[in-house]
DNA sequence: AATATCACGTGGTCAGACCACTGTCTTAAT
DNA sequence: ATTAAGACAGTGGTCTGACCACGTGATATT
């Protein structure tokens, strides 16, 4: 009965590939813009199929994590620009109470924003540009946003944002708008989020 | 000198599977558990190599978005399951910053839920689970995360709490949590995002 | 009726073959 | 010597055909 040790790989070739690469890159120090070795050549040293090694690669390509080129080679992207958004948008953010959820979820995100921005005292840096006339609310929105210093969070507001408006277009008062404004320029956080909670509907 | 009309194929196959696959699933209504056809069948429907069908199927299993059981066929996974983020989490998620961004985006989303829990009225869900004693931080969290019915955000809120827990471990006063339970017990909103601020030192 | 067997379909993997494209190196024309 | 044209090698893109490993259901056996 000794064990016929069905080759039974517990992980598949590719998924193998990935991690390996992973590895490769890590240690290799390898960044935005670097080449990795040809398909070929990976089929070679890592002792795969070149199709396995293929399927890896396209895995991360879909991904945007790496972008190949056709008679130079495969390249590292940056990782900042990996193609989350469009992929979950496209086969997970599908049904009507997705939507609602989505757009609820960038709403309370965007408030979280704004306390952290007062939080890390940090609203004094939007001033000159709140100042100015011809902005609109989105570019408000987006400063925020950025003036939280939390890039995770920005990707995360981004990814909603550019979803959301797929559907859903802002119908905002300017009335609104300036009072929000006014009280940010004062840094006054509560009646920023006062004017916030109107804007948006958020009172109860 | 009539055009040579080199190939040129602007979309690589592989992804022009993707989008097809898109498709099919969204026309014929397919959800989570359902099967879709064989690779072969794929292959000669769409009229591309079975090779090519691999690779865009290997992309999207890596996405979590579908499963493969070998001998049985493909099908469709709950969408709610992706591994978008581990994924991305394993490749770019990797400095310091990014971790202290993730525990102040949890935070931050963790107050959301709270706010929109009671705007939604639906704090008292959670009182007869909060009278027992033997609840975790965690474990209520979880529970009002749930409560706000928004599932997108309860899944960027576990995605993170499993991020942040690789490296941080909350250490919380069973007195602060007390107050906080009770506040929820009381309906009293104000009480409530008070003494989560305090509990997670968001207090200026 | 219960059980063992086997054929078929499915995914997993590989090897080899072309094609299309890019960059370089060689060679021929100037 | 300079330059332009062509040959060549390397790389990704795609297809085909071949096995293997595994699950299922029909079939044969008991």
């Amino acid at each position: 009965m000794s064990e016929p040790v069905t080759n039974q790989a517990a992980t598949k070739v590719y998924i193998e590939i990935v991690e390996r690469l992973r590895d490769m890159i890590a240690n290799d120090g390898l960044g935005s813009g670097d080449r990795i070795p040809s398909e070929r050549e990976l089929s070679e040293r890592l002792g795969y199929g070149r199709s396995s090694v293929r399927e890896a690669l396209r895995a991360l390509e879909l991904l945007g994590l790496i972008e190949t080129r056709r008679g130079e080679g495969t390249f590292i992207k940056d990782f900042h620009e990996h193609r989350l958004v469009e992929l979950l948008g496209t086969f997970i953010l599908q049904g009507q109470k997705v939507r609602k959820d989505a757009l609820e979820s960038k709403i309370l995100i965007e408030k979280s924003c704004i306390e952290l921005l007062f939080l890390k005292g940090r609203e004094h840096l939007l001033s000159h540009m709140l100042e100015s006339e011809n902005v609109s609310f989105n570019e408000i929105m987006v400063k925020i946003v950025e003036g939280t210093d939390n890039r995770l969070l920005k990707k995360i507001w981004k990814i909603l944002s550019e979803y959301v408006s797929s559907f859903h277009q802002d119908d905002i008062d300017q009335n609104q708008i300036h009072s929000f404004v006014q009280a940010i320029i004062q840094s006054d956080q509560e009646a920023a989020l006062t004017a916030f909670d109107q804007l948006r509907n958020l009172s109860k």
